[in-house]
DNA sequence: CGAGGTGTTGAAATATCTCAAGCGCCGTGG
DNA sequence: CCACGGCGCTTGAGATATTTCAACACCTCG
């Protein structure tokens, strides 16, 4: 029984003490309430606070010069804005939320004084945040050599397998509020594509995509379009539950 | 008058002493000389030694299932290869030369060791990461959302303003040993479209990439058609020179 | 009730890929 | 020294995936 999802999502890097968790759930007590489309972190700001989606979900983005957008990533329960990125002047891209969320802020100072007293915080954030590295390079090659398809495939299959690492995922669905617009900035195709994609995966009976969740119909042949290999995920100590 | 890419590369990131550069200098002791083509880690291995490159170029790259190669970095003298992913269980991608190449391995431990005891290492290394990070979000922006001109214009600028930063770049030319085949796996297209688009680019007197090097024409379109903004690779803290 | 965001569908336009062939260069082996 | 094979580059023509443009239906929210 975990008061929070910050502490579920590291305790399946490193196993945590109750002293660990006790200081977590202490710096976590600073939560405000967003609702969705708000702005976490814009490009250009001093990176101050440590954001963390304690209930929700956020993307990253880019802004192209041509005004398109690109989503970088996803951030669901648990999941929080680089960490040490305070070392750079300057961040280089957005973050906003993509539902109602709740977000609680961590002073940075505070939070490196935790880290560094605890090193089995140290080693569950640096895990973590080689987790996100992991994917980032998962999507580099998905978006470089996956088709349309293939592409929706991939990441409905991330998403649901981090929903289910984190307790947030039944066995052939969860949620996933996503609209077809954010799928599209997320992929790097268009709205209007990732809708035939769309209804070619509920015609073929494999999965389906509506009122902001996903039902998996087929796991085994979702898995084989998306070329799925779970292990960038670099999977928890222990599963959840 | 520096000795060692390592040295000149973090020294772009931190303020290293004298003391410091020492141990750098004296950590990069085990140096070997590799050809074009050889592994220095494969997807799968337990990592261990840190590879730092002293001369030549290497890329990291995945495989996809279909066979299809993605490349996800290229890795410039005084790069190294990730040093935290020790953490992680098995490393998720490949590390290649792409030319001879002289690389140093430094034992993890001794690396573990050297950057505790020295706070101004750690930051270097701290930030060469998350640059490092920031360099796959843009890679992810370029392939999702520029279209192939683009996206080579845009891959030209980032290596040559990287082979500036340390040195190896003279006003408007610098080496980029990269084969269109590799150009091709780098972005996400075909070899023969790549091809098309270095000869449109020829042809409008931009740049012009042959026998090994990369000769910028007219920077400023280039830059144009790019969308480039290298503020991605949060700029060293003093030149090279 | 109207407005705006979201999802749906069709038809035409276009970027990129695929397949296929030929060329030039370079190192190797006869 | 020449012939050969292999790799990288080049070019063409046709195929295909994805985009673009445009219209409409639906729903929620004010």
């Amino acid at each position: 029984m975990m008061s929070n999802a910050l502490i579920r999502h590291l305790s399946g890097y490193s196993r945590l003490g109750d002293a660990e968790t006790a200081l977590l759930s202490a710096a976590c007590k600073n939560v405000r309430e967003f609702p969705a489309g708000h702005h976490l972190i814009r490009e250009g700001d001093d990176p101050d606070p440590v954001f963390v989606i304690l209930e929700g979900w956020a993307c990253g983005y880019k802004i192209l010069p041509d005004g398109g957008r690109q989503i970088i990533s996803f951030l669901l329960p648990g999941d929080f804005c680089d960490i040490h990125i305070a070392i750079l002047h300057a961040i280089d891209h957005n973050i906003m939320t993509l539902t109602k969320a709740s977000v609680a802020s961590l002073p940075r100072a505070e939070m490196e004084v935790l880290i560094q007293a605890n090193p089995n915080l140290t080693q569950a954030f640096w895990w973590s945040q080689l987790v996100d590295q992991s994917i980032l390079r998962s999507w580099i090659a998905s978006m470089g050599r996956r088709k349309s398809v293939e592409r929706v495939a991939h990441l409905m299959c991330e998403l649901y397998i981090r929903m289910r690492n984190i307790g947030l995922a039944s066995d052939d669905e969860c949620k996933m509020p996503l609209t077809q617009l954010v799928l599209a900035d997320a992929l790097g195709l268009t709205p209007v594509h990732v809708n035939r994609v769309l209804r070619v995966l509920k015609k073929a009976e494999i999965m389906e995509l509506s009122h902001g969740s996903l039902k998996i119909i087929d796991s085994v042949k979702l898995a084989e379009i998306a070329g799925f290999d779970g292990n960038y995920l670099h999977e928890r100590i222990r599963p959840y539950g």
